[in-house]
RNA sequence: GGGCGAAUAGCUCAGCUGGUUCAGAGCGCCUGCCUUACACGCAGGAAGUCGGGGGUUCGAAUCCCUCUUCGCCCA
């Protein structure tokens, strides 16, 4: 017997077992749904199909797959359906990144042939991120593995597009859009990320066309009044009503343009005066629309001055750009339009002025608002649904907090542009013919026009990369065919995401399951969790140097160590702070723990025969006062475990498992039954020795083995969807299981309420406080471990001595006595303690005894305790109190004075029978 | 400018519906131990005016107001 454990070695190695059970899981199809029961079903946040694995993917990564895999051992039918994003804009800047290394663009080899060059790109290292998934654990069901440009979710984007054609909600605009100059293409609103910047306030005065004056305007922007076609001022100012109406002559483009009154302009921002530049300003734009100004672009698509020729679209009236400008960026012209004016005596002043940038989110230029034609989705009918479907209480977040958000969102929400000027994508399937102008969008590729047979052209725009992501739970599944996944896996459950992508994404599936999924939800619980960052909590990136590579951390500690990490330190919904230059100090406590659980492991399976005993097996009279503690442990431990991964209380999940496996299992059950194991195992003179009743002592042995087995049984279920591999790995060796069985799929534990045991709970805590005062007063004394002492207990507040008793054994041999006596007070000097009730206890150290000590050690206890009392006692002749908290409450605190009375009586006895003054 | 989050032990953080010695965990630190599962360990210990101020309440780390510092989101 035991034999298995002699085979394993005294520390836990993850990299002998995770790649071969992740295969084992994999081959044996634990990750596919089962064919019977109610589903439960993730649908992962695609990553990019670029990505590679940093730490914010390891923590959403294993929060899914501690969800999935709790619920699929709970019996429920779990699919996590995996994939990723063909990320339009970033995927198209890596190739484009290949290309230069090449010395070419995109144009160079021309749209065909570049997109070819992406499709390789992708076949090649488009799986990386989901082999990397695979190293973590994630238990994703690869059979359902889907890219948003397979040929299958591309007719699912295009049915959409065009449904949401027929229906009038999408429209071409020409307004002021978000336009990264370096991607060369347009940007939503919410790919047009904010960032805060000390820039430079300019004031500038524009001359009256007369002569006679002039106003001052503000802006931060001089390089685009070029394009100025106004001044506006508030029509409310005073300061404004003399030039209203008058004309003004716009320098270095020398043009005049007219000063117009706008209730739009904020009065305390700079003079009160205003420059509009409609083609590059959003405001201004409506300025532009509501006076019927120009809207003429000075800047062209890469972001440089420039107007282009006549035939440039955009382009219309005078020419603006003075030839020595044309070409600069506009940080340049911005510095040269400076010059000019302060030349002229036109520059006012500067001073300095935060505002906000907008950045483009996947290369980080500065944004350029530019006027331009673009396809839009109208929003508003849309998100009303999403709206209800919050307030109606069928949409939840974890934490609640982030509905206020989405709410806000939902309110203000905005028409969403979708075309993007991109070559890697969803083409945009409008249609355009060539002789009668007809337009329409269409689910096949038309080849001539159907109202004249006219030559048709497609729009050379793609779709913007979150109008395929938006059909994600449901495009997956093969929408619009009505698959059987379709029928059986929509809706969904849960969604399992960072904050970041609320809008991008989150908002826009519930709209678009809504929408097309007859009034249904892809997911009914929203749970978003926070970011990772450094000890300095700042956001892990690339461009900082301050990022964790996953993999590093399951090379040197192993996956486990990483998810109990991930998972341990995220309390609900908070931010992951991770010290990227100490690993050991980060993911050491999750590689202990493991190394924990094995030992464990190994000494349980040391000490179990090929056969073990069930707990129903077991004649409860057999139980000891330890075996009941155990198992009413291990009871508390199955609802509050449950009752936390339910709450998506993850860490607290952990937590207490943790604390069960090691604070009590560890600590304190294996150490109290080996010597009840060692009955069997240990020779047979030293079986003789302590056992001479053979056949009680194998019961008492075999007791404690289905305990042992049941126990660790339980903790390797609940800690499953935590650490997979390590749990997985010992579960196998039980006795007991055939190599078919795999803890993947095995059973929840079900709390069993005939093994609570309040009573055992109660007993052997203070068995626990006897063994821990002892110890205590060892380590005052400098007591060497092996000196074997001799100790008395004195229950006292109408305890009776039957757990010491019952335990005698075990507390002799924790607190190394050579005899414990339970009878009788004590006697000869010794040190003195007192449990919170009044029991004490008295241990001899003849020669040891220091009598000054002691008198401080006691007299300290006295005076905390006199401190508690009194503020106890004020407390309980509070009539207030008294009157109005809730009885049990002053039932407790008066039992709760009555053991402190009593606990003080016992220590100011043994500081008189001291002599301590 | 509006909204949200955070501030608790040296560090990273729990503490949910106010009440059980409610002030906790891990790491670090100090002391002693290789006690035949584990030194990635065992035993013992030190360590916090719960950011400041005010309020509600019989009772506040917990609820309310306010201020300070840091961070995020939105304009």
């Amino acid at each position: 017997m035991g034999q298995r454990a002699f085979e394993l070695p005294p520390q836990y190695d993850p990299r002998q077992v995770e790649a071969w059970l992740y295969r084992t899981w994999q081959d044996r199809g634990v990750f596919a749904p089962r064919e019977a029961g109610v589903p439960y079903v993730i649908v992962i946040p695609p990553p990019n199909v670029t990505a590679v694995l940093h730490m914010g993917h390891g923590l959403n990564n294993t929060i899914q797959d501690v969800l999935i895999r709790f619920e699929r051992m709970r019996g429920r039918a779990a699919l996590w359906l995996p994939g990723t994003d063909h990320a339009g804009i970033a995927t198209q800047n890596v190739v484009e990144k290949l290309l230069a290394k090449e010395g070419k663009t995109r144009f160079d080899v021309g749209r065909e042939t570049f997109v070819e060059r992406v499709w390789a790109f992708v076949r090649e290292t488009g799986s990386t991120i989901l082999e990397q998934l695979k190293v973590i654990g994630s238990s994703c069901d690869w059979s359902r593995t889907r890219f948003t440009l397979d040929a299958a979710y591309s007719r699912a984007v295009r049915e959409v597009f065009v449904r949401l054609w027929e229906e009038g909600l999408i429209y071409r605009g020409h307004r002021v859009i978000h336009w990264c100059p370096r991607c060369l293409t347009a940007l939503s609103d919410e790919e047009a990320e904010f960032q805060e910047a000390t820039g430079t306030l300019y004031y500038i005065r524009y001359p009256l066309a007369t002569g006679d004056g002039a106003v001052t305007v503000a802006t931060t922007r001089p390089e685009t009044m070029l394009g100025d076609t106004a001044v506006v001022v508030h029509p409310e100012d005073p300061r404004g009503a003399p030039f209203v109406g008058k004309r003004v002559r716009l320098p270095i483009a020398n043009l005049e343009i007219p000063v117009l009154a706008d209730e739009s302009v904020d009065r305390e921002f700079g003079t009160g005066f205003v420059k509009v530049t409609p083609a590059h300003d959003a405001n201004d734009f409506e300025i532009g629309v509501r006076h019927r100004l120009e809207a003429p672009l000075i800047m062209t698509e890469d972001g440089r001055m420039g107007e282009g020729d006549a035939t440039t679209p955009g382009r219309h009236g005078p020419r603006r750009v003075p030839p020595e400008l044309e070409g600069l960026d506009p940080f340049e012209a911005r510095q040269q339009i400076v010059k000019m004016l302060e030349a002229q005596g036109l520059l006012v002043k500067t001073e300095p002025h935060q505002h906000a940038v907008r950045r483009c989110y996947r290369c980080e230029s500065v944004v350029e608002p530019r006027l331009s034609d673009q396809w839009f989705v109208k929003m508003r009918p849309l998100a009303e649904p999403a709206l209800a479907a919050y307030r109606q209480g069928d949409l939840r977040f974890v934490p609640e907090r982030w509905g206020a958000t989405y709410e806000h969102w939902m309110e203000n929400i905005r028409d969403w542009n979708i075309s993007r000027q991109l070559w890697w994508g969803h083409r945009i399937p409008v249609f355009t013919c060539a002789k009668c102008n007809h337009q329409w969008a269409d689910r096949t590729d038309p080849s001539q026009c159907p109202e004249c047979g006219g030559p048709v052209e497609q729009d050379p725009d793609v779709l913007d990369t979150w109008f395929s992501s938006w059909l994600w739970p449901f495009s997956t599944m093969g929408w619009p065919e009505q698959t059987p996944d379709l029928q059986r896996f929509y809706p969904g459950h849960t969604m399992v995401t960072a904050p970041e992508i609320l809008f991008f994404w989150v908002a826009r599936m519930v709209m678009s399951g809504l929408k097309f999924m007859d009034n249904r939800l892809p997911f009914t619980t929203v749970y978003l969790h926070g970011t990772v960052r450094d000890t300095q909590h700042r956001k892990m990136s690339k461009s900082l140097g301050n990022g964790i590579d996953p993999l590093d951390v399951v090379r040197l500690y192993g996956a486990d160590a990483l998810r109990w990490t991930a998972v341990a330190n995220t309390a609900l919904g908070q931010d992951l702070i991770l010290d990227p230059d100490d690993l050991e100090t980060t993911f050491a406590p999750g590689r202990n723990f493991a190394n924990k659980l094995w030992n464990i492991g190994r000494f349980i399976l040391s000490q179990l025969p090929e056969e073990v005993s069930s707990i129903e097996q077991i004649n409860r009279a057999q139980f000891t006062l330890a075996d009941r503690w155990i198992l009413s442990r291990a009871q508390a431990m199955i609802g509050d475990a449950t009752a936390s991964y339910e709450q998506f209380r993850l860490d607290e999940a952990a937590k207490r498992c943790f604390e069960f496996v090691w604070s009590e299992l560890a600590d304190w059950y294996v150490e109290a039954v080996k010597p009840r194991l060692a009955t069997e195992a240990v020779a047979p003179s030293a079986a003789a020795q302590r056992a001479p009743a053979a056949p009680e002592a194998t019961a008492s042995a075999a007791t404690a083995q289905a305990v042992l087995a049941y126990c660790f049984d339980v903790a390797l279920r609940l800690l499953h969807p935590v650490v997979p591999f390590i749990t997985e790995e010992l579960w196998q060796r039980l006795p007991g299981r055939t190599r078919d069985e795999l803890l993947a799929v095995a059973a929840w534990p079900e709390r069993r309420p005939d093994l609570e045991d309040r009573e055992a709970d109660l007993q052997f805590e203070r068995v626990k406080t006897a063994i821990e005062l002892i110890r205590s007063i060892r380590a005052e004394y400098h007591i060497p471990p092996k000196t074997r002492l001799r100790a008395a207990i004195v229950p006292r507040g109408g305890d009776r001595p039957a757990a010491f008793e019952g335990e005698r054994e075990t507390i002799l041999r924790l607190a190394q006595l050579e005899s414990l006596t339970l009878d009788g007070a004590p006697s000869g000097v010794g040190a003195h303690a007192v449990f919170g009730d009044g029991s004490e206890v008295f241990v001899a150290l003849e020669g040891a005894i220091d009598v000054q000590q002691e008198c401080r050690r006691l007299s300290g206890e006295l005076t905390r305790l006199d401190q508690q009392l009194a503020g106890l006692a004020a407390k309980l002749s509070n009539a207030n109190f008294v009157a109005r908290a809730p009885a049990e409450v002053v039932a407790r605190e008066r039992e709760k004075e009555r053991a402190w009375r009593d606990q003080r009586g016992v220590l100011a006895d043994k500081l008189r029978a001291l002599g301590c003054s």
